[in-house]
DNA sequence: GACGCTAATGACAGCGCTGTCATCTGTCAA
DNA sequence: TTGACAGATGACAGCGCTGTCATTAGCGTC
């Protein structure tokens, strides 16, 4: 088992050499079997598995100016909502021939920088990014790139190239409306991380409460800190601290949400009567707490499912794509932590 | 803005006549930058500024006979288990020239297979892997695989090279030994996707429930269906279908937990006194439930960043790793959810 | 039976970089 | 002044594959 010592590679030219017949055949074989007799093809298969060739992969992208690499730039990995676009590419990939790669960049636009250069140094058959949001010097990166782009989980009106997201701002004016017609009339915002998502949906929450008249920054809470369940319970504890007669809170995401509910239920707060909760994304867990989670519901698999099937259109023939730009609509799932009246549990 | 056509890439050479330099020069001033004058230094990146250059990375793949790409393996991105692995690997990685390509074979051992011959292709420096029962055919892929290759989350006696993980048997063990000492007499085992993690676990609880005197296979409910905080709910309730006399569960992981603490909460089972439930993995959230799930907590940022801290050791030289293989240990966390007598909340 | 045609195969160059060795310059000690 | 030497730079080949031809064989047609 010697680790690291020098790795004979088995050559095309073996192969061939195995099977007698020339090199070009061999890649032929592997790459186009159709255009080699059928003679031909069951040696050569017999000589690469006798031999156990594995292919080049730095020599057929030097050779063949692509590869089938496609690279997916991601803040965050621990994040639920980011497993679920995932997901979604990762079904559409199967089979496609396509690879993924995935930078995290952590929220840090430097980082993504950085990430979308080293990215750009593998020739990727195409790049899906997050966000409306890269610096300048990324956007003409992207925008030079030598493959389709696809930015993710936004929309916005100057697409680098091409895009599937839903309106954050759209989704929290959506809840927030909604904690309002529910008769709640002194609803807060509970806000961590803070990347332009979560500021699109604090402007939205904004947007609404004023047009209704009932804003007060004072119920504004947010934070730099990622988000999570305690913290959730942190903002709400800050927010009553401040605001006790808060009676509603709309929540930047489920894990915020879940943890106001928990802490609700610690201070013996009824939830939906006497605060009403909405979070956004709509998680798993959200409809089986008790009460279930009021939440916007975000296409985030359908998210990651168009993307990649834009990209893989793309990459065979950017001219033929109809639809450069998709938006998706978000959905609200009304549940107990907002239905007033309702006895709890 | 035209994608897809043919797009002229920036070569050593041109940005070398730029410069005034030789091409080998700007390769060193990049890779080595000590190694040229000063002088020479500033020009070649003006240079390669003005230019835009971007080296290429299958050519140097090609020339050099190695990339920086590590290759990572994991069942799963949707699980939260996984994603703290990742921000441990992420962590040691920055800034360490090392990139990571994650591939997801969901479970699935032929697709981890089929991925494990995809990142061979493309010479990595260096590969984790999670688990420690891949197929006979990925092992010996593994065994002649030139680079180092990292199995985590597990341990065995039969490492492939570098090894690093805990005893999934022993934290079961752990777990259920607690529900006993704590005064439940009958203990129930829910679990779900049953991977041969999750199969161990299940051993390590059938072992001491064995050895206690307190085993009862009526009590045990699987499936091989995903874990969620919704399947959770699910197996409890069969669970207290076919056996409504059970004091207690040790979950398969915190997310079946959470979902039976919910159950529980539906049916005003009065969680610790009428029902004992310990989890398996301690997530975030599980300190923040009333009450808070007692959870064996289990070492997953230690993991990834000791398994990427492993290789990018070996990947410099293989023969200084001093403990190829570690063993780390798991901690059982106790709280309300296991704490008879204490008033719920 | 020579011609044109398609299918099957091969020869060759070169993708952009780096490893290796050669060359050149300036410095210092004898 | 000379030789030895280190530091800086360059020339050259070749990594393993694929694109682009050229070549050959096989076959039907008038």
């Amino acid at each position: 088992m010697e680790k690291n010592t020098k790795y004979k590679r088995v050559t095309l030219n073996e192969v061939a050499a195995e099977a007698g017949v020339s090199a070009i055949t061999v890649s032929r074989t592997i790459r186009a079997p159709d255009m080699v007799s059928a003679g031909v093809r069951k040696k050569v298969q017999a000589a690469i598995e006798l031999l156990g060739y594995v292919p080049d992969q730095a020599a057929s992208a030097l050779a063949s100016e692509r590869t089938n690499v496609v690279g997916l730039l991601v803040p965050s990995l621990t994040n639920a909502v980011f497993s679920d676009v995932l997901r979604g590419v990762y079904d559409v990939i199967d089979g496609s021939g396509l690879s993924v790669q995935i930078g995290n960049f952590r929220y840090s636009p430097s980082k993504e920088e950085n990430l979308l250069r080293t990215f750009l140094r593998q020739r990727p058959a195409g790049l899906i990014v997050a966000g409306i949001d890269q610096t300048d010097a990324a956007r003409t990166l992207l925008k030079s790139a030598p493959c389709p782009v696809v930015q993710i989980m936004d929309v916005s009106d100057s697409p680098i190239d091409l895009m599937i997201g839903f309106s954050h701002y759209d989704g929290a004016v959506e809840g927030t409306r909604h904690l309002i017609d529910a008769g709640y009339k002194k609803p807060g915002f509970l806000g961590a991380r803070m990347d332009p998502r979560s500021q699109a949906r604090l402007a939205g929450f904004t947007a609404e409460a004023q047009a209704r008249g009932v804003y007060d920054p004072i119920r504004v809470i947010t934070t730099t800190h990622p988000s999570s369940v305690g913290m959730g319970g942190q903002l709400l504890s800050d927010l009553l601290a401040q605001a006790p007669d808060t009676d509603a809170v709309f929540c930047n995401n489920d894990d915020l949400a879940a943890g106001a509910l928990f802490e609700a239920e610690r201070r013996r707060i009824n939830v939906p009567n006497d605060l009403g909760i909405c979070g956004f994304n709509d998680l798993e867990m959200s409809r089986h707490l008790n009460p279930g989670i009021t939440s916007v519901a975000t296409p985030r698999y359908e998210v990651g499912a168009g993307a990649m099937t834009l990209l893989r259109d793309a990459i065979a023939d950017r001219a033929a794509i109809q639809t450069p730009h998709i938006r998706l609509g978000v959905e609200l799932i009304k549940r107990g932590s907002t239905r007033r009246g309702y006895p709890r549990g």
